[in-house]
RNA sequence: GGUGGGAUGGCCGAGCGGUUAGGUAGCGGACUGCAAAUCCGCUUACAGCGGUUCAACUCCGCUUCCCACCUCCA
């Protein structure tokens, strides 16, 4: 399995440091608000990721953090007069359904930022022991940026050749440094009650050193894979860097992944345009989680992905078809036991194209491949005789990665009210007499009551209309 | 100003120095009482201008346009 570490920049094999455990943190969601399917993007890459280690036979501990205590949140909460922690519950809550909309496999652990205060306070005071860090007149603690010869290795910046405070008033803080960054805020009045004691005064924790800390706790203090959104590669990931080798003396983190941002229409999304999208908000325009999925993992991890509700309307038809190709070869019954020489071929296209730095669209194509091959060989099905079971166990395997063939949640059982069943019979009994005007006019009112018929050599067959 | 990534057929979206990406849409055919589904075939795209090469969508240069990051946005 190889992947790109943007710390490199180049395409590398993946292999554990131990254990055949690929140790993996995740940034997760600042909850303050409902997620937005650019945040959703970010995390079925991540589930992907997890999902072709596991296909290659190794295992995976992730930790995915929940930012639950930054500027927002506490804007928020004290906006609506309510506790931290009751105005980050709801959105957090939110979060974990949504996930499971998506078929994102859960992480192995969650850790909130406001149980780990004091790993972070402890981490701070390590770097305070070390001389890289201190506290100045405004009572904030600050990361010495210009005491760790290694800053800017991931972003790849020379910070002797940049024009800082370009985008960010670069006297909001009274820094020794303009890119020294914040480990311990001090607590100011509008923070009302949140706050934290703390060797430097009360205040909270910056939230650089919150991913540092936690990180550390659950995965050692060098582990695997590190990943995020693009943006997150500058600053929050280089300083991470900074904090945890500083404190630590020993290399962070061996491979990091950052995927490309969603844009709409073409756009970067926005609220002002007009094209901020909730996963809630295309739920509720009928898209199913499953759909959503199939979009946002079928362009590759690093390149923009545009998102357009036609992409959503195509991968309802996608689908389907999978769909019915899964349900002929789960019926077939073949009397060949054995190998089936095309779905082999496809599996090994397809294990190909997923341990290539996660190529997914070309993984979709060889699982089309399957697909195509399958009708084929159906549709000739006298002659076939190839192994059915082997066709099914391909298409299992795959979705081990993809996780929208056999998309459980959602996929719920058919069952045809009795009215549309009593249509039926009538249709039925019409055919057997060949009085086609009746048959097609049946099928007129089936469909008129939400179900699509479709007549075979074994007679009619019932789905609902998408 | 600095850095990085892009511009592919109606739409989405891979890829590589010479061999079909794939999906979806469209067209024609087979099958079907008719549909639907399925199968077969077709429609042969790589921003523009130069250059390298026997050969470039793929390498190099320039131009135009787009996106991201440059100190707390996945």
């Amino acid at each position: 399995m190889n992947v790109f570490n943007s710390l490199s920049r180049r395409v590398e094999a993946l292999e554990p440091l131990a254990d055949n455990t690929i140790r993996l943190y995740t940034c997760g969601p600042t909850v303050y608000n409902f997620a937005h399917i650019g945040n959703f993007r970010a995390y079925t890459f991540e589930d992907v990721l997890r999902r072709v280690i596991q296909f290659n036979g190794m295992k995976v501990r992730q930790v995915m953090n929940l930012t639950d205590v930054d500027d927002k949140t506490i804007r928020g909460a004290n906006a609506q007069g309510v506790a931290l922690t009751a105005y980050t519950k709801t959105y957090k809550d939110a979060f974990f359904a949504d996930l499971k909309r998506l078929n994102v496999q859960p992480a192995e652990v969650y850790p909130a930022a406001t149980d780990h205060i004091p790993e972070m306070i402890a981490l701070v005071e390590k770097l305070m022991a070390k001389g890289v860090a201190y506290q100045s007149d405004d009572k904030s603690v600050y990361f010495k940026v210009r005491e760790f010869p290694g800053y800017g290795k991931l972003a790849h910046i020379d910070f002797d050749h940049q024009q800082t405070g370009l985008r960010c008033a670069a006297d909001e803080y009274d820094k020794e440094n303009v890119g020294d960054f914040a480990l311990w805020k001090a607590w100011e009045p509008s923070d009302g009650p949140v706050g934290w004691d703390s060797p430097w005064g009360r205040g909270r924790p910056g939230w650089h050193i919150e991913c540092s800390a936690m990180s550390m706790k659950y995965l050692g203090e060098t582990f695997d894979l590190h990943t995020g959104g693009i943006d997150n590669l500058f600053p929050h990931h280089e300083n991470e860097i900074a904090q945890a080798e500083a404190a630590t003396g020993k290399p962070f983190v061996k491979t990091w992944m950052h995927c490309a941002h969603l844009r709409v229409n073409g756009e970067k999304m926005s609220k002002s345009l007009g094209n901020f999208f909730t996963l809630r908000d295309l739920l509720d325009k009928g898209y199913t989680g499953r759909e959503i999925r199939y979009v946002l993992i079928n362009a590759h991890y690093r390149s923009g992905l545009n998102f357009a509700f036609s992409a959503l309307d195509d991968a309802r038809k996608s689908l389907a078809r999978i769909d019915a190709c899964v349900e002929k070869v789960g019926k077939w019954e073949s009397g060949k036991a054995g190998t089936c020489a095309f779905a082999q071929k496809c599996l090994d296209d397809f294990t190909a194209a997923v341990n290539d730095d996660l190529n997914l669209p070309k993984a979709f194509a060889a699982l089309f491949e399957l697909v195509r091959e399958t009708n084929a060989a159906l549709a000739a099905a006298e002659t076939a005789g190839f192994d059915a079971g082997e066709v099914l166990r391909v298409f299992r395997r795959m979705d081990e990665v993809l996780g929208v063939i056999f998309f459980e949640n959602e996929k719920k059982a058919v069952e045809v009210p009795a009215d549309v069943q009593s249509l039926l019979d009538a249709r039925a009994a019409a055919r057997q007499a060949k009085n086609w005007a009746e048959s097609d006019r049946l099928r007129d009112v089936i469909a008129a009551a939400g179900w699509l018929v479709k007549d075979s050599k074994d007679g009619q067959s019932v789905s609902p209309k998408q």
